[in-house]
DNA sequence: CTCCAGGGAGCCT
DNA sequence: AGGCTCCATGGA
């Protein structure tokens, strides 16, 4: 075992694990303290997180220094990558537009960063997601991890990466009913195979102008504009993608109602117009922000 | 009990 | 193209 630290004198510009980790982004990294990661934890409380990166298990942890890290080797160049440490989130930040709501997201979790995952268990995650909670999608995740990913030893416990597409389509219909996907195991299973027997892939989507893309991944089985906007954001470093989905559409309702939410495609130009530069980030905060505004009188001042 | 969750497919005009 | 209905499941 190996172990590391990040100074944050190395990150550029403020940095949140906790939110990073539990805004909805990605569903593979687990607090080792509980099962789920979206129960009441306190803010702050230096909690491990563990995530199978490309060569292995790595535990992270932020504390008041750093990012400290356990792994089997040096993952500081990984998660630099995952988390996109070199990147200075609060430039978009700045250029946010004078609105009320995106400017008290942005204040209210200053670290927040847009993370950097890899494409086929960010595909997957999402296309859970339809009609479900986050912190059920989480849950999802973890049990087709543990039963068709590869398992690694870790701190003498096992832990399993998520599956490969070609671990993914072991998988039948009914097996991942049973596991609770509903009506969403067709989709996965197809989706997976598609992947798998390469007649879509991340390459097929990389060069392609931000419409094109999102228009191009929706040939994928349960994937529509809305999941193929939070695989652009989440897995391609898009920043333009702004996901519609049920919260941003009544805070549209809510902040924009000058925009008209006829159809996916105008909504998301005239939305997209008016939060900055980059707008997908902007969007990120405001998402992580309405799930959590009610929750904040109740957490230590920073 | 009802309502809702980071929606999408299939079918109909 | 745009609208409607159905789709599993669990928690509040």
């Amino acid at each position: 075992m190996e172990t590391g630290a990040i100074p944050r004198s190395a990150i550029a510009g403020p940095f949140d694990l906790q939110a990073t980790l539990e805004s909805g982004q990605t569903f593979r990294w687990t607090r080792e303290e509980g099962r789920t990661y979206l129960d009441p934890a306190p803010r702050g409380g230096e909690q491990w997180y563990r995530v199978v990166l490309d060569d292995g298990p790595v535990a992270v942890r932020q504390t008041e220094a750093a990012i400290e890290w356990r792994a089997t080797g040096d993952a500081t160049d990984a998660l630099r990558r995952r988390l996109r440490l070199d990147e200075e989130m609060a430039a978009a930040v700045d250029a946010l537009p004078d609105d009320p709501l995106p400017r008290a997201a942005a204040s209210a979790f200053p670290g927040l960063h847009v993370v950097s995952e890899p494409f086929f268990p960010t595909l997957v995650s999402f296309i859970l997601s339809a009609q479900m909670r986050v912190e059920r999608i989480h849950d999802l995740v973890g049990r087709l991890s543990d039963r068709y990913g590869r398992a690694h030893e870790f701190d003498g416990e096992t832990v399993h990466a998520y599956p490969t597409p070609e671990q993914l389509a072991a998988a039948t219909e009914s097996e991942l009913r049973e596991m609770g996907l509903g009506y969403r195991a067709p989709y996965v299973v197809e989706t997976t195979r598609m992947v798998a027997d390469g007649d879509l892939g991340r390459e097929d989507v990389a060069g392609m102008g931000y419409e094109d893309a999102r228009s191009r991944l929706t040939e994928f089985v349960g994937v529509g504009e809305k999941v193929a906007d939070c695989v652009l954001l989440f897995s391609f470093e898009a920043t333009e993608p702004v996901p519609l989905d049920t919260w941003i559409r009544r805070a549209i309702d809510e902040h924009y109602p000058e925009v008209e939410q006829s159809n996916y495609d105008e909504t998301s130009r005239d939305i997209r117009a008016r939060l900055g530069p980059e707008p997908g980030v902007a969007q990120t905060y405001v998402f992580h922000y309405l799930r959590h505004r009610e929750h904040l009188a109740e957490s230590p001042a920073d």
